[in-house]
RNA sequence: GCACGGAUGUCAGAGUGGCUAUGAGCGGGACUGCAGAUCCUGAGACCGGAGUUCGAAUCUCCGUCCGUGCUCCA
């Protein structure tokens, strides 16, 4: 089945079609960064990172923009709450946001853009926008017409033109110069205090739909494949910039397919700085490992809205740890050499290793489908957790050593493409071993060693108080004792 | 109010016009001195009503409830 998404304009899956074959422009809205980011952010940022990355192993050559916004109102307060310049505020918002992003092993973009270094771009499509007669000059800056062009009224959000002059009517107090309440400022004039640009019109600072407008067209020229973004920019932001890009550039649409991420909820209601229950990226990350959110994140579609919490975490702890581990016992029984043949993967054969590899096979197609039906990762991973079992249950079945390692080939293969490439969940190979060589463990090995024989000792000779009594002691030091089938294991908690 | 999207077992959450996933939790079994891990296995759901259909959780209509947007927001 071919890639099919769903198109915010459109309301409905459709085909995804490129402009240019095999190749992709993508224009992701990025952050405002007069402060750091919180787990929505990282959600949106996830949730394209995995577009990307599946647009990708599907063949395509993308080019990936992220914007970032570092002139708005949010930021010039921050400034002069602070009593710092504006530009620092902003350098730092970047550091931190790469760092985050990074942490969460979210691929970087092509391209990151900043507002402030498309000024001129700015200008000059709104030039062209008051030319063709969409936009006029008011006291206070330019605004964009909005009854110029009033059959792209309400392509993404489905309002009715009527309905929102109605809506708003009551609470239309705003001392602009605007003409009609629909409209939008493309430039602001300066105020006292406030960083500006010159501009035809006096200096000023550009309105923050423009921006995107001005960096995804430079980029792209006059249309693009993809325009993402969160739930919430769909109105005003994203249609303001379907008027704008529309009528500067003569083309419709601009846009090929626009696609919004759900919200995360805390407690059912929309995670937000103004109700006060958000959690930066930073503070979640204290408590989580990054690669653990990463999986919380996309272990629901990108449309859904997620509700936060525990239980939440907990889960997608636990179905972490055991890709983990499955991981990690493939990676170890690589061995050394090519691999040599398995049998044929066939679900309908009676020899439980060409069945077991049949099923795994199967379970690539259906993850492959389900990343194809508007990237469907929910879907996607319940493919790898039901592989992941297969795995186990065929090296529990026991293998020949040969077979063996032919297997964790087609595992680690199989998992690195999947979990890895595609999801972004796998650490780097030579990670997972590492954590053998954990130098916390390392520093309590020989103890810990020395007691798990004396607790062997004691359980030989069914002395199950002293065995216990060690196990407690183990435990004291943080150390979790698993008794398996080939002995017992440890690990530190 | 208008717009958009939802409602699926105990919970989280996918889903194709006929058979339903996945994970947690719960029940049984194997292995265990115990615990845990692992494997096998069981129970359990499609908001209400009407319609289309041989057949609807899936399509249509009505209703109810929920979320989001209509203002800066990922």
């Amino acid at each position: 089945m071919a890639l099919h998404l769903y198109d915010t304009r459109h309301r409905e899956k459709v085909p995804f079609k490129t402009i240019h074959p095999g190749k992709v422009s993508m224009y992701v809205c990025g952050v405002t960064v007069y402060d750091r980011c919180h787990l929505g952010h990282a959600r949106c940022y996830i949730a394209f990172d995995v577009i990307y990355r599946w647009l990708k192993q599907s063949g395509y050559d993308v080019t990936y923009v992220q914007n970032f916004t570092d002139i708005d109102d949010k930021i010039i307060i921050r400034a002069q709450t602070e009593q710092r310049d504006w530009r620092e505020i902003v350098d730092e918002n970047i550091e931190a946001y790469y760092n985050d992003m990074d942490r969460l092993n979210i691929q970087r973009a092509n391209h990151y853009p900043r507002c402030t270094d498309y000024v001129e771009h700015m200008i000059g499509i709104i030039d062209v926008l008051i030319d063709k007669g969409h936009a006029y000059v008011a006291s206070d800056g330019v605004y964009f017409h909005v009854d110029s062009a009033p059959e792209k009224y309400g392509q993404l959000t489905g309002q009715s033109i009527e309905a929102v002059r109605s809506g708003a009517s009551g609470r239309v107090e705003d001392q602009s110069g605007k003409k009609d309440h629909k409209d939008f400022a493309l430039w602001k004039a300066a105020k006292p205090g406030e960083p500006t640009w010159d501009s035809p019109w006096g200096p000023g600072r550009p309105g923050w739909h423009i921006e995107c407008t001005a960096m995804s067209l430079d980029h792209f020229l006059n249309e693009f494949d993809i325009h993402g973004g969160g739930h919430d920019l769909r109105f005003p932001h994203h249609e303001a910039e379907i008027f704008q890009g529309e009528c500067y550039t003569d083309h419709s649409p601009v846009v090929h397919h626009w696609m919004h991420n759900g919200f995360v909820n805390i407690d059912g209601e929309k995670m937000s700085k103004s109700l006060g229950n958000f959690w930066t990226i930073d503070e979640i990350l204290a408590k989580v490992d990054p690669l653990v959110l990463r999986f919380a994140l996309i272990n629901s579609h990108y449309r859904s809205p997620i509700d936060m919490n525990e239980s939440l975490l907990k889960d997608a702890e636990r179905n972490y740890a055991k890709l983990l581990d499955v991981y990690e016992t493939m990676v170890k029984q690589l061995g050394q050499g090519e691999p040599v043949n398995l049998p044929h993967p066939d679900t309908a054969s009676a020899q439980p290793l060409s069945k077991g590899l049949g099923m795994l096979e199967l379970m690539g197609e259906h993850f492959a489908k389900a990343m194809d039906d508007d990237f469907n990762t929910r879907e996607a991973i319940a493919k790898v957790l039901t592989a992941l079992r297969e795995m186990s249950k065929i090296l529990d079945a026991g293998l020949e050593e040969s077979d063996a390692h032919a297997f964790a080939h087609y595992c680690v293969e199989w998992l690195e493409e999947t979990a890895g490439t595609v999801l972004g969940l796998l650490p780097e190979r030579e990670e997972v071993l590492r954590i053998k060589i954990d130098p916390r463990r390392e520093a309590i090995a020989k103890k810990v060693e020395h007691l798990l024989e004396k607790r062997a000792e004691a359980r030989a000779s069914k002395d199950y108080a002293t065995a216990d009594a060690i196990r407690d002691e183990l435990a004291s030091l943080n150390v979790i004792v698993t008794d398996t089938a080939d002995g017992p294991v440890w690990e530190l908690r």
